[in-house]
Order: structure tokens, then C-alpha cells, then sequence
DNA sequence: CGGGACTTTGACACCTCTCAACTCTCGTGG
DNA sequence: CCACGAGAGTTGAGAGGTGTCAAAGTCCCG
């Protein structure tokens, strides 16, 4: 009944958030369309992700599908709900992570150093899914979108002259899923904040963010 | 920029969940409407809950309320972003809590068992708001808040008869802010429920769960 | 050039929000 | 003991927004 899950320790110690390795041993690279690991696979490891764009994804038995998070660089993700992984998580733009295994609990002594990392990672991921939370509990599809897309500006925004651009990896059906709404008005409701310039379409995946005050204000 | 917000260990090892301590030394009581914890507070401790039931809320500074989650028997609240609080922690249902305190990192060797236990609660935590936005990723009220009834069944069901009874211990407010809807369509939805003999109103805050199944198929 | 997947746009029905009135419960005070 | 008022919950009517279905446009790649 009470899983007994036991959080050892990581495989390598001490690794501050975006540090690179002198060798690229325990980096990994995925292609976009690969998968880290399945719902119901056994959980073995988490991934700091160095770069790239990740997609957690969990299907009802009705065919219901909901987009969890996006990981990107920085974050860390795999965080199993006891023994196994509870959603899917596969590539949206070719990402290296570095993968922590976990190891059965032996009764030797943890390195506190890797504990409070992992634990660190875990808590971002909570205080991530809480932003998540306020996405998705605004009423209005703009409100939505427009939060959205202010996490995507500070994420992963790129200066363009004295704007930011925002390279999308992720399809309007994924954006749907995320914020509970359907591709049809996500798309209508980018082209509205286009229509209020806002935001500026460079093409359908990039975008480029003219009023960031303007738009976090509409959440 | 990095926070370095250090978790040690707890105060007390080894306190498997929902044990019950010889001396209740260690369990604290919070009356309905008190506070565990205010947005902003350092985060000094967790909160693993014995009995009751307690709110989380965030509330925007353009005066929107996000019911973040639900504390019932088992889990355990409070898990920081950083070094402070981002939520509102009250009482919803008289609580009895056993407080875990942070200490500073100071390079003693933390204890494996305590580690374990507060991770598995921030697995857990994580868990449940991956559940939660199945919840609200539902594009229909009905979906929603079949969903939620079918958790609180489980979470919070008595038997009654070959039934099972709910107590709601929030208001229809608190629901309407949980599942990103308005109180009157919680309200009209549960009236709906009640018409199609899935569910049945005993009072205002009690119901009585008569088709689980079938509740849970509307998800 | 052509096919396929994704995106955008349009029209319409339905659902949910908004505003409003009413009911119910409960505690207070006459 | 009853009247009253406050707060929460329920119900109703109407407007607006979002989902659904359909079609056209765009982009990429063979």
C-alpha cells in the first residue's frame, strides 16, 4: 500500500543547475520525436535539462489528452509518482539532459549535496506547476494565452533589436492541451493580440513580443 | 539570481506517515480560518497533515484567487519556492499537523530516512497537481467537477450504506476558484448531477455519491 | 509539382459568465 | 419565541465567449 520508494543518491555529486562537465560523458542528446521515458515505465532517473525543449504529456482512457509541463533548460524532470512514471515525456527540440539515477536506499550515508539538488529541482518543479495553475484558473482564453506566453518570453526569449523574439517549439494543439483550450482559439487568439500589436507574427512559430508589460497585464 | 535555498533535514527522523507519537508534543492544532503560512513568509517548515483539511490559494495582485490545492489526511504542505512562501495556507477543517522545520545547511550529515520521507511528500505533491490539472484541463464544467467529486470520494468518502458520503468542507467558492469555474455554474452543475441520479444533496455541503462509475466516465 | 500536416479563418450552436433575484441557514437581538 | 439580517447557495435570463465543424491557406518535404 505504502510505496517504499527510496531516493538514494545521484549518480555524480555536486553538480550546480547548468554547470558544463569537463567531459560530455553524462550528457545525453535527444532528437526531437524521441522519448525519455513512457507513462508506466520504471522510474530510474530524473533530467536536468542542459538545452532543448521537453513535452510531458499524460492520456486519459478516454483519449483525453493534457499537456503537464514543457521542460526547459534548467529545469529537471521525471519526478516518478512512486515507483513509475506517470506521464510520457518525449522531445520537442533536440535536447541534452543529464540524467541522475536513482539507486535503491542501502543504508550508506547520502551526500547532502546531491539531497538538497534534488530536492531543490523537485521544488521548482512544484513552483512551476503552481504557475501552471494560475494559467490555466484565468477565465478567458487571451488571459490564458497571453500568461503563456509571458513564461515563454522569460524562458526563452531572444533580444531582437529592442524587442524580445519567441521561438515556439511546441504546436498550437500542445499550447491547447497546456492551457485546457482548443487550437482554434489559441490561434484566434494570437492573431487578436497580433490585431492589438502586442505581439508581432514572424511566422507561425515565432513570435515576437512588443508590449510585455501590456501582455502580462491582460493575465 | 540562483536561490540557495538549503534543506537539511528534519527535526524529528524517521516519522512514517500517519504514525501516530506517543507524546503529541510534536502535533500542533489550527482552528478553521487560522493560518499555517501567509504568501511572502520565510519558509521555515512543512506541514504533514494527520487530520482536517487545509486551503491553498494565491491570489494575483489584480485581485483574481487561484485555489492552488486541497490539504487532506496524508499529505503534507508548504514545500517553498525559494526561500519563501508563494501561497496562502489556511483552515478549512479543524487540523492537526505535525510540523518538519528546516535547518541550515551545515555540512553534518543529514539523516537518509528523513530525506527519504520529505522527497516521497514532494513526489506526492507533484503527483497530486499532475492529477489536478487533469481536472482542470476538462473543457467542461460537468468533466470537472465530476473529477473533483470522484477525489474527494476517495479522499474523503464515508461509508453510508452501500453508499459513499461526501462532506464538502469547502464552499462552492473555494471549488469554482479550485476548477478555473464561477460558483454558479458549480452550483447549476452539482443541480445537474443531483437530476441525472448520479449524485444526491443531503444538505448544501453534504452529498451522497450514488454512481461512482458512472461519475467518473463523465470525466 | 504535389501531398500531407499544421495553422488560420469562418459560421454557428452551445456552454459558461454576468447580473439579478430568490431561498435557505444560522446567529443575533428585540 | 419570533423577527431580522448577513452570508452562502440556488435558480433564472441574457449576452458573450469558446467549442465544433468545415474550408481555405501555409509550410515543408518528397
Amino acid at each position: 500500500m505504502d510505496f517504499t520508494f527510496a531516493i538514494d543518491h545521484f549518480d555524480r555529486f555536486s553538480t550546480p543547475v547548468l554547470s558544463k562537465p569537463k567531459t560530455r560523458s553524462f550528457v545525453r542528446s535527444f532528437k526531437p520525436g524521441s522519448h525519455l521515458f513512457r507513462k508506466g515505465d520504471e522510474a530510474k532517473q530524473v533530467f536536468q535539462i542542459v538545452s532543448g525543449v521537453l513535452r510531458l504529456t499524460c492520456v486519459t482512457e478516454n483519449g483525453h489528452r493534457q499537456v503537464i509541463a514543457f521542460g526547459f533548460p534548467g529545469d529537471t524532470v521525471g519526478f516518478p509518482n512512486g515507483t513509475t512514471h506517470n506521464t510520457d515525456c518525449d522531445v520537442l527540440k533536440t535536447a541534452r539532459v543529464i540524467p541522475y539515477r536513482y539507486t535503491a536506499f542501502e543504508n550508506d550515508v547520502p551526500d547532502s549535496a546531491a539531497y538538497q539538488h534534488l530536492m531543490q529541482a523537485a521544488l521548482r518543479e512544484i513552483s512551476n506547476m503552481q504557475n501552471h495553475f494560475m494559467m490555466v484558473g484565468c477565465k478567458t482564453a487571451v488571459a490564458r494565452v497571453a500568461s503563456f506566453l509571458s513564461v515563454l518570453t522569460d524562458r526563452l526569449g531572444e533580444p531582437l533589436g529592442q524587442y524580445t523574439k519567441v521561438t515556439l517549439p511546441m504546436s498550437r494543439s500542445d499550447i491547447a492541451d497546456f492551457l485546457g483550450l482548443t487550437t482554434e482559439t489559441v490561434s484566434r487568439t494570437i492573431t487578436q493580440l497580433c490585431k492589438d500589436k502586442l505581439i508581432a507574427r514572424e511566422n507561425s512559430c515565432a513570435l515576437v513580443i512588443l508590449q510585455p508589460v501590456a501582455l502580462l497585464a491582460l493575465t
